[in-house]
DNA sequence: CGTCAAGTGTCAGTGACTGTCGTTAGCCTC
DNA sequence: GAGGCTAACGACAGTCACTGACACTTGACG
């Protein structure tokens, strides 16, 4: 909201290069896989020296991850948003469904939706892109750690709620992102009902007795 | 319990090339740094080509939790052995700080404990590993859901309670890894402390209102 | 012993990444 | 609108992680 006047030739060229490397990243490693593309391949692509690639990205990882870095901060943003009188865990679940409602938005200006979903397959698939992935989100952890901790006028580091909150929240997001990424539904409805289903059920997991009803488990799927 | 006849020269040759090279590793990374040091300057301590270090490590990554394998290993029988009246959570408690008592039995074979918690350590403060290890934990947490869920007589895929459950404990887990390895005390009874204190902040995290009791966090420590 | 296979070393090659340096091209000033 | 400044780029050389191929050494075992 401030450098809005008009970025300047150089910097909109910039720009341009930046997306068309992520977007022909993403296309080739979804389309022959993370590992078997070079970066190379990327920057004939886009008709640059490898060189250029790296000064934009600092590893071939990365570029996997620039679109999804623009979702995730529309995230954060969304959190911020949530009204006060929310629980944490309230807010958190709320602004997940807002922004994957809101997905199209963010994401379509560098890249169409679909590819994006893609993606987000392709890092669960592939484990150096997973590792990656599981970084990242430990980051994130912690910038919403501090959010939650604001929201809720509290100190991160004397109260441990903030942080447990947010380690729950998102140990059960983990979940069902993974479950999703291997099921056959790729849908954003699809997403969506996973989570609302497995983050009700985090006060069910937590009791004493998984047992209340129907004992002996393989119950209907 | 059935390879115990006598592995063999052949056997206990490897063992011995395996665990020197995971050492000289260790020692290596915790010294100068994960990035700094090359698969050459380990595999010279050890005078083993470089080829062999990759016949034992798929990476360079692997040599630095071949150590740790061994503790997680060691954390899953515990919880196999956990009497199965407790609950999944209770149960996942008693099996991490029964691991924590029992490290130097576990790790004391191969590298001194002092140097496991260095590597412990190095891990958190080395984005690499960090990467890795948080995808290796992510899979001891599939094997953590099936052993809950086998406990309670569940079907992982049915029922989300397991994994929601393991989630829930792995996160929270984390959370104390990191906050033990960034703060001063790198004792065993520091990390069991922790352990502990922000499991029982599971309950109170969940809650709608966090300010039942001092509203206005920055309370004591 | 002699044979067989597992384990190892050597060498050549690929691919990710980095430092350096000369060149190009927006930008800004007069 | 010519010229100087500097950000961005391309070309090149070098390091390091990792792999495949092949020849050699050495336990294992009849």
């Amino acid at each position: 909201m401030d450098t809005l006047p008009r970025p300047g030739l150089r910097e909109r060229k910039k720009q341009r290069t930046r997306d068309a490397l992520a977007r022909a990243a993403l296309e080739l490693f979804t389309d022959k896989g993370y590992e078997r593309t070079t970066v190379d391949e990327i920057t004939e692509a886009v008709d640059v020296s490898q060189r250029t690639f790296f000064r934009y990205f600092a590893g071939k990882e990365e570029a996997a991850f620039a679109v999804l870095e623009m979702t995730e901060a529309h995230f954060l943003d969304l959190v911020r948003e949530r009204p006060p009188h929310e629980s944490p865990l309230e807010a958190l679940r709320r602004a997940v469904l807002e922004n994957w409602d809101t997905l199209n938005e963010t994401v379509e200006s560098v890249i169409p939706v679909e590819l994006h979903m893609r993606t987000f397959q392709l890092i669960e698939s592939t484990p150096a892109l997973l590792a990656v992935h599981l970084r990242r989100t430990a980051e994130l952890e912690e910038k919403l750690a501090r959010l939650i901790a604001e929201r809720e006028g509290l100190d991160v580091d004397a109260d441990p709620r903030p942080r447990v909150a947010v380690a729950v929240f998102s140990g059960v997001m983990r979940v069902t992102g993974r479950l999703w990424s291997t099921g056959g539904d790729l849908s954003v409805e699809a997403i969506r009902t996973l989570t609302t289903a497995y983050l009700d059920q985090v006060g069910p997991a937590l009791t004493k007795d998984w047992n209340i009803q129907g004992k002996r488990g393989k119950g209907p799927a």
